[in-house]
DNA sequence: CCTTATGCTAACTATAGTATGTAGATTTAA
DNA sequence: TTAAATCTACATACTATAGTTAGCATAAGG
């Protein structure tokens, strides 16, 4: 694979919302209608999600597809932990 | 197929930003990187797109991600055509 | 010990991504 | 009008990979 990086601060900005809710992995994926684990990969920006996907994340967060994606840039790598 | 809304208004602003800077679907997708067919089934939303790619039309288009995802719902129906 | 939460591997199956070809519509120009 | 060029829709079809799941390991807290 070739560049992750988009994957990587999209998942660490997911971590970041669901943190804030309190939500654990599995929580966010029963919200969402995904698996426990998807969610894991996703946070570690090992999928390449689809837009489908990218909005029941969202809707699951309570947040607009676009709210997930501004100031992407501006997360440090080490502002989200595990 | 359920609920691709989503896709087809992602497509709806796609070809809202192309045209407004006069490109065909082939020039965008040249400048993606992707094939001019892909280009249209998105416009149509055929297609569920994937992060990565996302990334790619917008840097085309020269927008953040997010400028795609803005206001997504204020897109009408007959704003946009062919 | 348990329980809860997460990481990670591996495998399967659905479908996204890529491409070719045909057709129709529009424009340009002769 | 006719003809060539440009642009897009659409229909397959192939191959890469996203989406889903099960299983095992680790860590933290009670």
């Amino acid at each position: 694979m070739a560049k992750k990086e988009i994957l990587i601060k999209f998942g660490k900005r997911v971590r970041q919302e669901r943190l804030k809710r309190g939500l654990s992995q599995e929580e966010l994926a029963s919200k969402a209608g995904v698996h426990r684990t998807y969610i894991g990969m996703i946070e570690r920006g090992e999928k390449n999600i689809t837009l489908r996907n990218i909005e029941r994340i969202a809707e699951a967060l309570d947040l607009e597809i676009s709210g997930l994606f501004n100031n992407l840039n501006q997360l440090k790598n080490n502002e989200v932990t595990t």
